[in-house]
DNA sequence: CTTGACGTTCCAGTAGCTGGAACCCTTATA
DNA sequence: TATAAGGGTTCCAGCTACTGGAACGTCAAG
């Protein structure tokens, strides 16, 4: 199939299926023509990528996943030493993320959002002159 | 003060206070030979840079928010609005973040994770034949 | 023979820096 | 006075994972 029927089924967008081959992840055969050639064993590799993407993974660990994927000889421990130091990596983010939150929510609230200059928030970011930066 | 010293005293490296004179942020002022010369309301604008991106902001929202620090007619409306817009970006990050958290942790539990090839992580990745794309 | 919908390649841009090359300025020392 | 060290400068490339667009080729229908 061409890369518009091969993109309907995966359900990613063409530009990212041509994107995927450059960069070696996806190889269709090429007709005479020229034009891309996906088959049934693409699109399950494309839609494979598709969630590996949503689940947060670098294209990078898509590449080893995908070859795990693909080795039938493959070790369960491989993929998962892979899918748990991306649980670490997503653990950390979200820490960051809700510490930072906090922060913000806590400036938000304490402006009072009017017509008058004065703002906590531009006071916080500001920050206090003998504050050491180290 | 020459760019070692400010980028020491705003807590910046370098090449990231010559990348925010670049995008129009903080120009300091030339000397003769060339060189950057930084005063002390330059290191405050880049404190304030530094915060400010520590909480998340976009430089976009950065440009805006130091454009209301140095504006002493400002209305603290319009600082509580870009905080505000971005605590619900932040929010929504977050949320999607805890989903796949889940996901990705209950992968994890589910995969034994030794010398053999099932695995169910991958079998999530896969997907089932039947499922629908579009 | 033309039109239109597809396909192709290649280049540039996104966000926010970061690394590195090639070169300039200043000061200290042999 | 030559030179070496340790700053500074500019400019270009690269990072992630695509996305948009230009310029052009291919194919089926009218």
């Amino acid at each position: 199939m061409k890369v518009a029927e091969a993109a309907r089924r995966s359900g990613l967008p063409a530009k990212t299926l041509r994107y995927y081959e450059e960069i070696g992840l996806v190889a269709p055969k090429r007709r005479d023509n020229g034009y891309r050639d996906y088959d049934d064993g693409d699109v399950g590799r494309l839609r494979f990528l598709r969630r590996a993407r949503q689940m947060g993974f670098t294209i990078s660990d898509c590449r080893q996943l995908l070859s795990l994927f693909e080795d039938k000889g493959r070790e369960s421990a491989d993929v998962k030493s892979i899918a748990m130091r991306h649980l670490e990596h997503v653990d950390a983010r979200i820490a960051e993320m809700n510490a930072l939150r906090q922060n913000l929510a806590r400036l938000v609230e304490a402006c009072h959002g009017d017509e008058r200059a004065d703002c906590p928030i531009l006071e916080d970011l500001a920050g206090s002159p003998q504050e050491s930066v180290g």
